[in-house]
DNA sequence: CGACTCATGTCAGTATTCTGACATACACTG
DNA sequence: CAGTGTATGTCAGAATACTGACATGAGTCG
């Protein structure tokens, strides 16, 4: 139906269905992780600092795609809750090296299974070759989108 | 660095690379349409009215992800500025059928051509092959997503 | 060395979106 | 026909994330 020119036709557009797949990963991961009373924001620092340990309050924002504002507070909480430590004075600089304690990674195994569960179900269906083939597109969007986007600095940046 | 068995590599997860590639995306689209006044979501469910008239609230807020509440709130501010209209009674049911206004229509015709370019800029470098391929797994990802997931009712779905 | 630029951590306020709740309307079923 | 289940529109409050602003530390350049 109406298909007039003007406009961009959503049942084709590669932009509205990337939408929709993250959409509806978003939706499974915390399906998933509510029960564990976290969420993907939570996740994704946990995450991150399980693979990248000492990364700072800025890198962790930038990696879960939020303000360091953002991830301040939330770094404050998990501190606080004793999931992760950072120490009282920089090293270097003013940025505080984050560290999971063994109370984070405890908490990180449970959700990263949970959330590995919703990864599988995703590519279920997925030849080795189409993960692949997808990866690769991915990784081309976002190169292509980041390209004429000068606007990789300054502050704003999310969601 | 790392890969300790425990967590998922982020270098490597096809889900962190989607929601890069929609962050991305999104932050693309925030850029072009902020000179024109208007949010993302704005945009959507102007987009969503010009290629299906008489969507109602909730069909739209299914379309532009987002709940049926907040798709409520800025359908009345589109409705009292004159870019959509909604019968003050509802000719069956509940649900009110929107429809653009001739402004409406004009607004979006310039949204539609910047997002139409980031689009482009997005697919380029990408063969057709290629975005027929992207097009395939991602339909495939939402599908395996939302298999698993009858928690398609319920009101609570979005981001 | 001093000026400049840039990145960081953090506080405060604002904006956006969601969750909860209620009333209503229709379809189906026994 | 009464009862049940599902979908809708809407109001109000809560949660979440963002924007603005400031101070600090490090690197660069004249």
């Amino acid at each position: 139906m109406s298909r007039d020119g003007v406009g961009i036709d959503l049942e084709t557009s590669l932009g509205y269905l990337l939408k929709e797949a993250s959409s509806a990963l978003r939706v499974a991961m915390e399906e998933v992780l509510r029960p564990l009373g976290m969420s993907v924001t939570h996740y994704s620092c946990l995450e991150l600092l399980a693979q990248r340990p000492g990364l700072s309050n800025s890198e962790l924002a930038r990696g879960a795609f939020v303000t360091r504002q953002t991830m301040n507070v939330l770094l404050q909480n998990l501190e606080r809750e004793g999931y992760v430590t950072r120490p009282a004075k920089p090293p270097a600089g003013k940025a505080l090296p984050t560290r999971l304690t063994p109370r984070g990674r405890r908490s990180l195994e449970q959700a990263s299974a949970a959330v590995r569960s919703v990864e599988t179900r995703m590519l279920a269906g997925m030849t080795e070759t189409e993960q692949s083939a997808a990866f690769g597109i991915l990784q081309s969007m976002i190169l292509s989108l980041k390209k004429g986007d000068p606007a990789a600095d300054g502050d704003a940046a999310p969601r």
